[in-house]
DNA sequence: CGTGCGTTTGAGCTAATTCAATAGGAGTGG
DNA sequence: CCACTCCTATTGAATTAGCTCAAACGCACG
């Protein structure tokens, strides 16, 4: 797993996505696109340098398609986090974290009972635009309700219609 | 002007842009863009049907980079917008939203010493995460400083280096 | 000259933050 | 195997930025 982010001056960070196995990163092609990426887990990256991509990619319309539709998808998901960012709380954020993240592994086959949550808690933090304490507070009530139920490096989702409806707002 | 936004089902709503002339809406081409348009402003406007569109493309591979291009660069900005919403004080949101518009306004020739706002406080709100009381105290408190001018449907940026340092973070 | 709507201002509240202390492992060395 | 350290996470207490509710303002329009 990767963590992409954009860093401010004095420090403050927001990750603007966490990419899985065959996600592809950088998008763009822009000239400089201003994200940071590193690992959270062990991960193999595919690198391909951007002039001889984009060469072959000259004369393989579907290519080029294909990536646009990727990058649309992305930009959807953007969009749809700035809902979270902007206009919802910290437990549904959390909710809509932890559905959205439950559907991406699920996706990739790797559907469990558990949901495994590698990165750290000042990463969810930096994701929903919280603080550590506020995230971990919120998994604590979650936990109390009989939501969810916390296990190292991971949360098991009991009452997955709770959180549905959470996240739907 | 056109505003783009995206509503949650208990009515909340998340602006996610504002269209000037020559945007481009809809980058997307996914079969549903979850991404909401009215007016601010009159406005003409160009509809392409999809199927049409698309075909068009097809076998004129600059059309479809350049929409990748564009496509790209909106996908920056959402990122971008991410950063503000979930890191950045009221403040620094609204001089980050003013710089922005100025340079658009800018780009497009329209540069003058008064930044035309043609949308409400309500839209300016529902942009940066906010609330219409915060946005009006927020311009009150700039003005005070003698950073803006606050002026019927706009802003004069009086103290632009101060308006840069607070959108820089 | 009202009436209506968007904006500003005021006062009090609260969700989330900040600051501080404690707890829980994982890894290390005796 | 235990003691110790380090680091992350949790919990608690106090603070605050921004929100909510309410009132006043100001202007366009009939």
């Amino acid at each position: 797993m990767v963590r992409l982010y954009k860093l401010l001056p004095d420090g403050r960070r927001q990750i603007v996505g966490f990419a899985l196995a065959g996600d592809f990163l950088g998008l763009a092609l822009l000239d400089r696109y201003g994200v940071s990426a590193d690992t959270v887990t062990d991960a193999k990256v595919c690198r391909f340098d951007r002039r001889v991509f984009t060469g072959y990619m000259d004369g393989r319309p579907h290519l080029l398609r294909r990536l646009h539709e990727l990058t649309s998808h992305e930009l959807s998901l953007a969009q749809e986090q700035m809902v979270v960012l902007g206009r919802r709380s910290a437990e549904e954020r959390l909710a809509v974290f932890l559905m959205s993240l439950l559907k991406r592994f699920t996706r990739l086959g790797q559907g469990s009972i558990t949901l495994p949550l590698p990165m750290s808690r000042q990463d969810i933090a930096d994701f929903l635009g919280l603080t550590i304490e506020t995230v971990s507070r919120t998994f604590t009530k979650l936990a109390k309700n009989r939501t969810i139920i916390v296990v190292p490096d991971g949360v098991r989702l009991v009452d997955r219609a709770r959180l549905e409806a959470l996240a739907a707002g």
